[in-house]
DNA sequence: TTTCTATTGTGTGCAAATTACACAATAGAA
DNA sequence: TTCTATTGTGTAATTTGCACACAATAGAAA
């Protein structure tokens, strides 16, 4: 390597990344009965965006969306599901550009440039449960911060097009996606669990069917009553019992039909 | 631009190419009850691999994509469709090298040492009607031609791993992806029909359960008798309703359950 | 010509899943 | 104590899936 840096976590040298590619994140959440992506505001500035990197020269592209979900996230197992590959030709200029860096030994100019060249980028959904998750702006911006999906503002070049391929990779794929793992809490209730997947099919369900359904396929515990709340008769707390949901998840079996 | 030579279809000069990515193909067909794929030897070797190629700067990953589909097959529309990106880190080295080219006008070893970097590689999946493609090889190889899929050679890479996700993905997507009307000639037998799908998920269908379902769904235009061949009753030909068959594969409805 | 054989097109019965409601139970408010 | 909103469960009608039965028939065999 002779790198102006040797390499580190943290460095972004052009001379380390693999050229014309990038990656960027949906990170999905849930929260009161709504979807939520993580997107992040550049510096100075009003433009939008959803957080992606780059892949370093040593390292696969799915563990270049790993570190990309940590940095953001901070969490350390996050699930991520590659989806689409996106090069039109007019995917260049990321924007803006870093006015100064932290990191003296980073060449800016060089960085300037980098991001300015056309990338060609993948798509990676991750699903992450909102509460466990810190959202933490990159070196490029200065918020980072949960959206409900019905109010995302205008986000920087195709950025939009890839959330909407990411809601139709999650619909596709509903019963193949760990979706009520990994966006629920520990404990949650059956109207919860229907809130979810209503907010991704964008239809009503049954109630009462729904709730057969569910239980009928026995990745549910049952765990005690949920006490305050409703002036109503109190739900049971559910939880998932992971080695039926997983076993189910392979066979991907129905969820939704 | 300032390459040596200016841009035309048949260029392969590095400085006009998108760096770092590649695009690979299996190319689908169907004859004698089985699925095949187009695969090309390397000059002077026994070296196998997928038909691929480079993205040109001035072009769109899947113009790119079905620009290499035309030139291995001669069709002018083929059905195309992303299904991942292959990014580990030692997928680095196409072999052979050229030894020579046709075009002086490329520099040679710049041609090589692109050959030699890591590429991140989109494989594209593609159905197609094997009578009415004209395998064609590349640069890099002097043979190109249908192989069934349970006797492919070694290939090079990771193209094994490509092949097993773009199966994968068919068998994903086998509601969503017009396979009938793209791998079948004009006009078919329903044994034919059920053949297809077989091969496809690798289980026995009931055949009498099969042509019904097919015909409820309301896709197929049943033509004459078929007369010449088997010592029974003469089967009729079916062929493919285009609107319908549109229609079902947007909502996406089961040809298989 | 007649009979036989392999395969096609269609029918039938039963089990399972889907769908649309009905209804009793109950936590908290009135 | 009664009322209200919501939960958990039940049930009947309908559709779909699945296994198998059977008549029709093109060509081969007799």
């Amino acid at each position: 390597m002779i790198g102006k840096k040797s390499l580190s976590k943290t460095s972004l040298n052009p001379e380390d990344l693999h050229p014309g590619l990038s990656i960027d994140c949906v990170i999905m959440g849930f929260d009161l009965q709504e979807l939520h992506i993580l997107i992040l505001r550049y510096k100075n500035s009003d433009i939008w965006a959803l957080p992606g990197g780059f892949i370093r020269n040593d390292e696969d592209l799915d563990s270049a969306a790993i570190r990309v979900l940590q940095e953001r996230t901070g969490l350390q197992l996050p699930f991520l599901h590659q989806f689409h590959t996106f090069g039109d030709v007019d995917r260049k200029g990321i924007s803006p550009k870093p006015e100064h860096s932290i990191n003296t030994e980073v060449d800016l100019s060089a960085l300037t440039a980098w991001l300015e060249q056309r990338f060609i980028s993948t798509g990676y959904l991750s699903l992450v449960d909102m509460k466990k998750s810190t959202p933490t702006p990159d070196f490029l911006s200065d918020q980072c911060q949960w959206m409900p999906l019905r109010s995302i503002p205008p986000l920087m070049l195709d950025h939009q097009l890839i959330v909407k391929k990411a809601l139709e990779h999650i619909r596709n794929q509903i019963n193949y996606l760990p979706i009520g793992v990994n966006l629920l809490p520990e404990q949650f209730t059956m109207k919860e669990l229907q809130y979810l997947y209503e907010s991704i099919i964008l239809k009503p369900l049954d109630r009462s069917n729904f709730q057969k359904k569910m239980l009928k396929l026995g990745i549910l515990d049952r765990g005690e009553k949920l006490l305050e709340g409703g002036a109503h008769k109190a739900p049971y707390l559910y939880s998932f019992n992971p080695e039926r949901y997983k076993e189910l998840l392979e066979k991907g079996i129905g969820f939704i039909s």
